[in-house]
RNA sequence: GGUCUUGUGGUGUAGCGGUUAACAUGCCUGACUGUCACUCAGGAGAUCGCGGGUUCGAUUCCCGUCAAGACCGCCA
């Protein structure tokens, strides 16, 4: 027979209609006689009913959850309805049964609510997938996939595939490798992002490429990270930053308007990466509340405690966050726990004050003389009630314990609303970062990112200096994207990979035919990318990056359902001239 | 690589140095004509993740190991 509509459309509307349904049963409720089915598709669930003088009531003593069913029957109007569910005023009674399949008892319960471990719904993740919530949760990544190919495709974007089997790149991520047959003892490796590819597709002349890519990082896992994902992957010919800004700035927009229906009419704010760091200690700051990060050093100074007196001596910094009402939230037990919490991004320690009854008090209130205290209330405006937490270490440490805390803080006391969506703009980043402990400069972004014209002349005597043409959309605390303008010019690109250490002969290597291809009329040109994953996630309010992936893997990047990566034959082995260490 | 949390019937939890290992749900049997997490009665179902140690005795305490999760390192 063939199916007349979906599980979740049939209204009141459509009562006396001769109907075809198919789809799964969710619910069976047998009252002796008269039986119900919940019979349940990818739309929604329809009230299947049978009559105790129907000759199915036989037929539906061996049905069972999750069996397949193919019914014809009538609308009816139900004599009791539930106005919970859409279709929740009719029922469709049932004249022909035919049951598709059969179904063992399903390990997990196929409802929104299920407790099922994580570990079960993974090994049974196409069972997990029937509960109607994770079904939303695709639906609207695709809608939101669907959102932006709309845009980019309105906006003459071209829509391009690169390779999966590539070359593995210094900088950046681990790769992913996988051995050439052909080519034995070479590897090819999967792609961190089709970055290079996408400048070569400029140097082409296509002038606007677009890819909904899938990028592999050989990386450990995190809540909001697979070792692979999807970005929306943009790269523009003959743009500035400004015009990049500004199509990234209306693609989002248009998703948030087509998914969510909210329609974002401000521009986004823009932070440079030092204030960003400065007020918010974080690269990505949440800009939903304040809580910001005041330098105390100068006050510090001022005190006699040997704690500040020390690290300032040794060029470190003090700061601190005011947090308010934080003195009754937060008892002498409470901060022993953000002290803890702090010692995860290696700060010694968590100095406390405590405004109250216009008095201070606190961890390191003897070490104040009246007129420090006063000035410090003056600095951080500090009423009754309010708790000043300080940090004093090397300015990263800072920055990323304050930085952290004050997000910690805000989740503990719920200061932040899921809807309120503070896109904003991280510019001007650094070109380098000079990591110490290796002795060299890395890349802040990537090895083709262009300084900005004004700091040419830094990438010749104080890189650490040069600001680069280079950008971050951060929403609620979270990267959502970021790029950069290229360079075009082979003399800059190769001071570059000079200052990052990379000799002459590795250039040519691994770069060779990128500087050649620069010698033949590159535009200027760049671009963005997107992380799906996390728009997805954060159109849809979840913390867990499984909630958005279909087939995900574990911590220890492992695929429950397929029991990936697993052990390949010897002769595959032997095909490749690969051995494995015992 | 490191820190922390968790592992008990199919599923999710409780529990305790000596128990007949508890509860919910699911499953099976029976009853029930308006349910919608139907209800009611009865029943089956667990070598308490694995290995070792302490102990008269370990599911419980200790060590190791495996697995899952969260975080740090790593990663844009």
């Amino acid at each position: 027979m063939k199916r007349t509509h979906n599980n979740g459309e049939l209204t009141i509307h459509n009562i006396g209609e001769t109907v075809v349904l198919k789809g799964w049963v969710a619910k069976k409720r047998d009252l002796g006689g008269l039986v119900f089915i919940d019979l349940r598709d990818i739309k929604g669930i329809t009230q299947l009913a049978f009559n105790p003088t129907s000759s199915l009531y036989e037929k539906t003593l061996e049905i069972k959850n999750e069996y397949v069913l193919e019914i014809k029957g009538k609308v009816i109007e139900r004599s009791s309805k539930n106005k919970n569910i859409p279709t929740g005023e009719i029922e469709v009674e049932v004249e022909e049964l035919i049951v598709l399949n059969t179904a063992k008892q399903p390990p997990i319960m196929i409802q929104d609510d299920t407790d099922a471990l994580e570990e079960t719904r993974l090994k049974y993740r196409y069972l997990d997938l029937r509960r109607p919530v994770l079904q939303n949760n695709f639906l609207v990544r695709h809608q939101t996939v669907k959102a932006v190919r709309e845009f980019l495709n309105q906006e003459d974007f071209i829509d391009f595939e690169t390779p999966i089997l590539t070359k593995s790149t210094p900088e950046g991520a681990r790769d992913y490798l996988v051995p050439s047959r052909v080519n034995l003892g070479t590897f090819y490796a999967l792609p961190q992002s089709p970055q290079i590819f996408k400048q070569l597709l400029m140097i082409s002349g296509f002038e606007k490429y677009y890819q909904i890519a899938k990028c592999f990082r050989d990386e450990d896992l995190r809540s909001d990270r697979q070792p692979e994902f999807t970005q929306i992957d943009i790269e523009t010919s003959f743009l500035n930053q400004e015009e990049i800004l500004d199509v990234s700035e209306r693609m989002i927009k248009h998703v948030m308007k087509s998914v969510k229906g909210i329609d974002l009419t401000e521009k986004f704010p823009r932070i440079t990466y030092q204030e960003a760091m400065d007020k918010y200690g974080s690269d990505k700051p949440d800009t939903r509340f304040e809580m910001y990060l005041e330098n105390l050093s100068s006050i510090a100074a001022k005190t006699t405690f040997s704690v500040f007196l020390n690290t300032l001596e040794h060029g470190g910094i003090v700061k601190g966050i005011k947090v308010q009402n934080g003195a009754n939230l937060y008892s002498r037990k409470g901060i022993d726990q953000l002290t803890d919490y702090v010692k995860k991004f290696k700060a010694n320690g968590l100095a406390f004050l405590k405004m109250q009854d216009d008095v201070l008090s606190g961890s390191i209130i003897k070490f104040l003389e009246k007129e420090v205290q006063a000035e410090l209330i003056e600095t951080m405006g500090l009423v009754n009630n309010d708790l000043v937490l300080i940090v004093s270490d090397k300015e990263n440490v800072v920055a990323q314990s304050l930085g952290n805390l004050r997000r910690y803080i805000a989740r503990e006391q719920k200061m932040m609303d899921e809807e309120d969506y503070d896109f904003l703009w991280v510019i001007d980043w650094p070109m380098f970062e000079y990591k110490e402990d290796q002795g060299r400069y890395f890349s802040h972004h990537h090895p083709f990112t262009m300084v900005q014209e004004k700091h040419l002349d830094d990438l010749y005597h104080a890189p650490e200096k040069a600001i680069a043409y280079c950008y971050d959309l951060v929403v609620q605390g979270q990267e959502l994207g970021g790029g950069s303008i290229r360079i075009h010019q082979e003399e800059i690109q190769n001071r570059v990979f000079d200052i990052l250490g990379i000799s002459k002969e590795e250039q040519q290597i691994k770069f060779g035919f990128l500087l050649d291809a620069l010698k033949y009329g590159t535009p200027p040109h760049g671009g963005i990318a997107f992380g799906l994953d996390r728009l997805v996630m954060l159109l849809l309010h979840t913390e867990n990056i499984r909630d958005v992936v279909a087939f995900p893997k574990t911590n220890s990047a492992q695929c429950l359902l397929t029991e990936a990566p697993s052990m390949v034959a010897d002769d595959q082995l032997l095909e490749l001239a690969i051995k494995t260490i015992k």
